[in-house]
DNA sequence: GAAATTTGTTATACATTTGTAACATTAACG
DNA sequence: CGTTAATGTTACAAATGTATAACAAATTTC
């Protein structure tokens, strides 16, 4: 088992390493734990391929975790997902500023988790090859969350931004309103059916000709049409 | 009827199994039904193709027995779907733990009770996401929940799709008109039998030379003949 | 904390799907 | 053959599903 990709796991709550490292070693990973981001500075990082950082930790934080292994030269190449409570927008731009590859809220389901770390593997691996979504002139960077057609950007709202990624990550797929109300909005918002016919159509709007891409499977939902 | 899989449904509540195993059935599984961990334990439960779990059981606990699943050989990769009363932390964590491959919450509606079943056997089956059902030129594409003959879409309404989805499920099988209704339309709703037979004929005339595959067993119902 | 933006809801118009009844056709069987 | 039962076909009504606009509420921004 050569192949074995490394995964350093950073978090001061034991059971949540444990669930992690459990859950990424049947995904196919090596897995590592440390305790603290002290900890995981004693450690040479230089062998993994990806740190997943929870943000709150003892002393320091993981997003000093983060600016130190992006300011230093032998690891600032290795991806960097960060596990955060809340998705307030302070973290979003801290992360960003400090070059952390992806977000996941907690609480997160073990499949998002792999799907996201398999995801930000194979962006790292095609060296920023997959930071975007791209059907014809229409592009998502999702790294930045912005979206253009052609040199013209497309200024998209969060929720319309969300319903784009979920449907160009699978094109050709039709997901029933449920779906995409489990993956677009928060657990624990309760919205009807309508608001997402709404945002749909706010968001074929800003697309124009895209627009039409986009789908309606009567009794079924909606998706992209490629 | 090979191809059933079997379910188990391990709950104390004898009501709630016999609700378990009503909707599964008429989603095409076949369900056995055990009144608590130690029943489960003296069943064979290698045959299971799903084990259902309810945390909240008299001695034994749904964790406890899904940890003994899991450490028993034989029966380790049956995928696991916890039924919970609460949603906490705690609980996940601990679930995960043992290799439990997914939740829902209490209470849970039917339709979403049977997607969860479908969404875990899918993954377990190996096979992602993708899937299309096809014969010779006519592909009906599952996740994108559209049909077409070689290059030429044939745009069928869902009633059509799901009847032929049901058909070249089992090819050659054929269905009594009561078995594509409580598999086709929701538990609640009333339609009298002649209704099916219009669908089909609907979808014959779709399906152009295919209608042809779709065949009458007088006095039985009706199939797809390969 | 006021203005601007995003997001959710409701109401209405519109389009499609679906169910039913009525009648036509076909198969089974003496 | 002719009768009966079962299924095929058609047309239309009813039910359902969706698009859109307008407004209200929430959120963000300055």
């Amino acid at each position: 088992m050569e192949n074995l990709q490394n995964i350093l796991v950073v978090d001061d709550e034991e059971t949540i390493c444990e669930v992690l490292k459990l859950n990424l070693e049947i995904a196919g990973f090596n897995v590592d734990v440390a305790n603290s981001a002290e900890e995981a500075l004693a450690l040479n990082m230089e062998c993994y391929s990806l740190i997943l950082l929870d943000v709150m930790m003892g002393k320091m934080s993981g997003f000093e975790l983060a600016g130190i292994i992006r300011s230093t030269e032998r690891l600032k190449d290795i991806p960097i997902i960060i596990c955060t409570a809340k998705d307030s927008e302070d973290d979003l731009v801290e992360g960003f500023s400090r070059g952390v590859d992806d977000y996941i809220k907690k609480p997160f389901s073990m499949r998002e988790l792999v799907l996201r770390v398999k995801s930000v593997l194979r962006r790292a691996a095609g060296k920023g090859e997959a930071s975007t979504l791209k059907y014809k002139t229409l592009t998502l960077d999702v790294v930045g969350k912005s979206c253009s057609m052609g040199c013209k950007r497309i200024p998209l709202t969060k929720k319309e931004f969300e319903i784009l990624h979920l449907f160009l990550s699978y094109p050709g797929r039709i997901f029933s309103r449920e779906e995409i109300l489990n993956r677009v909005w928060d657990d624990d918002v309760l919205v009807i059916d309508r608001t997402i016919d709404v945002n749909i159509n706010r968001l074929r709007r800003k697309l124009g000709e895209y627009g039409n891409n986009i789908m309606t499977k009567l009794g079924y939902g909606y998706g992209f049409q490629q």
